[in-house]
RNA sequence: GGCCCCAUGGUCAAGCGGUUAAGACAUCGGCCUUUCACGCCGGUAACAGGGGUUCGAAUCCCCUUGGGGUCACCA
């Protein structure tokens, strides 16, 4: 295989959907995996829905998952500009060609007119196509007269170049993904290639720079399918080499029918967004969520790609060494917000305590806590197995810094016993004597005073936790007495006693 | 509606002519235990339907059904 080169090529319009991050992933580790090169091109050839920030955003979003961009704006490359505006004047002559070659042709007809020729359509329940049956009743360079069109170009009349589809003409290409596939030309119609407003559409821009830039596979998703046929045309028509295409499965959203969308997310309350989107009508991020970069690219490559083994966890250096293009699969997959979590569970808990703990330390000092780095990295190990998100870490550890202010009443009513008064007032003799407060130390002095004792384990157990957490809840018990120290212990069972009473 | 794509449990998915049809998430039991969680063990749960091809189809072909995408001077 000669040079890869490929490229994400996202329009600004907003932020950039996981499903365009997935797209953007996908040609990294295809790139990266084959040395080939990553490109970034923004697609910003629709002036009227430019939207301000929405460039950094996307490149933002990449970095924050780790995507390293060989050529881009930013880059720079040997292939710029990369951003299409930047481009603008490149792409007429290449309209111009096809003119010339008879594959297109100027055409006046008013988005006015267009518009009631297709309501017309409607009305007998038929699509209205601009091809090769209309075209001649409609105002074009075909049908008008040489001297006419000529007329209108020099009134400086407003026209479209449009792209003369053939008729009836079988296209034969193939999609890396998807096999064979075969379309008659007689099902589409003639594209718009060059807009009024002197800017190309989508469907030259795309050629012409993919051509130009030298791309070798164009990674996109699924909804580029049905105007493959015509980019396909436009390559024999140029008479340059295609790149390679492989057509991506759509995210689906986790309920119901469709593609994902903003408004599932918030529906259903998971962002649909790598970041936070800080313009006009906000929405959540991924990051601003509290997921970690690496659990969120590992998810999303999981989602539509499969190694065919029973690896599930990856880093972003696994996902390159194993990712293949072949193994990408052909139907949609509906993005299931309960895995995501799982594997931000997953990268959390293989966190070292110390990552953890200095992850935490922020959130403490939030409180209002402070901790040394290592009775604060004890903690965390403590309780990483419980939570799925360092923001979550808070609720579990809430009473190693503060004695309970009430008890939870149904653990009262279900723990405490008759006799837990006079049972924790000796335990409390006991602990006293303790000199090492460590937890094996504690348990085994306690353990031994119920065995002598003859009381229900359980019992005493349940009710001490219910005095030093006020609920029933936390880790070990011992763990958490030793944490907090014996002086501490001692006043919660003083406080606990009086409180509860009885 | 036209065109195109797709179809294995609730979800992600393995499977690529011969399997007791994996695994993960979720769910439900059980174990562990002093609460909860983790962990461990186990359960429920799938080849959309119908025709072919074949000695043999989840796997190949066709039809039906279902789902999705797309039909702009948007990408």
């Amino acid at each position: 295989m000669s040079q890869v080169r490929v490229r994400f090529a996202p329009s600004p319009t907003g932020p950039l959907h996981i499903g365009g991050v997935r797209t953007a992933l996908y040609n990294y580790l295809f790139a990266k995996k084959n040395n080939g090169t990553f490109i970034l091109r923004i697609e910003d050839t629709d002036q009227t829905r430019f939207v301000e920030g929405a460039e950094k955003y996307i490149m933002e979003s990449l970095k924050w998952c780790g995507i390293i961009v060989d050529e881009g704006i930013n880059e720079g490359g040997n292939y710029g500009p990369y951003r299409q505006s930047d481009r603008k004047s490149l792409y007429r002559q290449y309209a111009d060609i096809l003119l010339e070659k008879g594959y297109a042709y100027y055409a006046f007809d008013t988005p006015e007119q267009l518009d009631a020729l297709r309501k017309e359509s409607e009305k007998e329940h038929k699509t209205f196509i601009y091809n090769a049956d209309v075209r001649e009743k409609l105002n074009n360079s075909i049908s008008l007269k040489e001297s006419e069109w000529k007329e209108k170009l020099n009134r400086g009349e407003n026209y479209v170049i449009r792209y003369k589809m053939p008729q009836n003409e079988d296209i034969n290409f193939e999609d890396i993904i998807r096999g064979k596939i075969v379309v008659n030309t007689s099902t589409l119609d003639d594209k718009v290639l060059f807009k009024s407003d002197g800017m190309p559409t989508y469907h030259l821009a795309n050629i012409v720079d993919d051509h130009l830039m030298e791309i070798s596979h164009v990674i996109r998703g699924e909804e580029w399918l049905p105007s493959l046929p015509l980019h396909i045309m436009l390559y024999r028509s140029f008479g340059w080499q295609a790149p390679l295409f492989a057509h991506l499965p759509l995210l689906l959203k986790p309920d119901g029918k469709g593609k994902l969308s903003k408004r599932d997310g918030d529906k259903m309350g998971f962002p649909v967004f790598p970041l936070f989107w800080p313009y006009g009508e906000t929405a959540k991020g991924y990051r601003e969520e509290g997921y970690y970069p690496e659990a969120f690219v590992n998810m999303l490559a999981l989602l539509g790609w499969n190694p065919g083994t029973e690896k599930e966890i990856f880093s972003l250096k696994e996902l390159i060494d194993s990712f293949s293009i072949e193994r990408v699969g052909k139907s949609g997959s509906r993005f299931d917000p309960e895995k995501a979590k799982w594997f931000n569970h997953q990268y959390l808990e293989n966190r070292t305590d110390k990552q953890l703990a200095s992850e935490f330390k922020e959130h403490l000092n939030a409180h209002g806590y402070q901790v040394a780095d290592d009775r604060l990295e004890a903690l965390v190990g403590l309780v990483k197995m419980r939570v799925s998100f360092v923001k979550d870490l808070w609720d579990q550890v809430d009473f190693f810094f503060k004695a309970p202010e009430t008890y939870d009443q149904e653990a009262i009513k279900k723990r405490w016993k008759d006799d837990s008064v006079k049972q924790l007032s000796e335990l409390k003799t006991i602990l006293e004597k303790i000199d090492d407060f460590s937890s094996s130390r504690t348990e085994e002095a306690v353990m031994t005073w119920i065995g002598e004792k003859g009381y229900n384990t359980g019992a005493v157990m349940n009710a001490f936790r219910l005095v030093i957490v006020g609920a029933s809840r936390g880790p070990h018990i011992f763990d958490i007495t030793s944490w907090i120290g014996k002086e501490e212990t001692l006043r919660r069972i003083d406080a606990g006693l009086s409180s509860i009473g009885r």
